[in-house]
DNA sequence: GCGACAG
DNA sequence: ATCTTGTCGC
């Protein structure tokens, strides 16, 4: 799939953080996407793995069919590490070696699900925002733990939920999708609400902890 | 100053 | 992220 628009990198904080401060007007954060859509037909998930000494990023992506989870495509790029982990600068490390597998695919997805946050982010543009803006597809945070923002007591059940909130504003949900374990942190990326983006996740994950998806990415990034 | 801190 | 086995429990 073609890879449009994309901008200079930056070479320290300071220059992310101005990237981040404009790119993050152009996120839409409502549906233009129907909530059970129909022509959502192929959902990807992406991962970036790290060699031991850090100077290789390895990116993998991959196209399951939606919503039965058959994998139909499948790519990786690997190139040199070009930014350290900074939280809150996450996305400057993984979007690069990220993009260049998307360019690989030859489905192009409807929907993207993302191994890190969206809008649960200190200045409301974490990786999944990122990742949306640069390939106009819609996007969704699914992280492993929590970054920012505070939350009620979950239930046990698979699919119960309860809103995140940073500064009195509802940035994302902490989400069962599990009965009995912990839980995953889903925030919108790009084109679309928070609700959908639950919907989606859940669909994504009929049987583990981690949607398919991430699973399969995460698993693809790593050999 | 102290603690927290996606992957 | 990465270094790493067995083990407890549904």
């Amino acid at each position: 799939m073609p890879i449009h628009r994309s901008h200079p990198w930056p070479q320290n904080e300071s220059e992310a953080l101005l990237i981040q401060e404009k790119l993050r007007s152009q996120t839409i954060s409502t549906l233009d996407m129907p909530s059970v859509n129909p022509s959502v037909k192929y959902v990807a998930g992406v991962d970036v793995s790290y060699s031991a000494d850090d100077t290789i990023a390895k990116a993998a992506v991959v196209v399951l069919s939606f919503p039965d989870l058959q994998l139909c495509d499948q790519a990786i790029a690997c190139g040199p590490t070009t930014f350290p982990y900074i939280p809150g600068f996450l996305s400057f490390r993984e979007v690069p070696p990220v993009l260049d597998a998307l360019a690989k695919l030859t489905i192009c997805p409807d929907l993207l699900l993302c191994d890190g946050h969206g809008l649960a982010h200190p200045r409301r543009f974490g990786l999944a925002c990122h990742l949306g803006v640069l390939t106009n597809i819609p996007t969704i945070g699914v992280a492993k733990s929590r970054y920012i923002g505070q939350h009620d007591p979950l239930g046990e059940k698979r699919g119960s939920w309860q809103p995140l909130i940073d500064q009195g504003e509802i940035v994302g949900a902490v989400v069962r999708s599990r009965t009995g374990v912990q839980p995953i942190y889903v925030s919108i990326g790009h084109r679309l609400d928070l609700a959908t983006a639950i919907d989606y996740v859940l669909q994504c994950t009929p049987k583990y902890r981690l949607p398919e998806t991430t699973r399969q990415a995460d698993q693809l990034a790593s050999m």
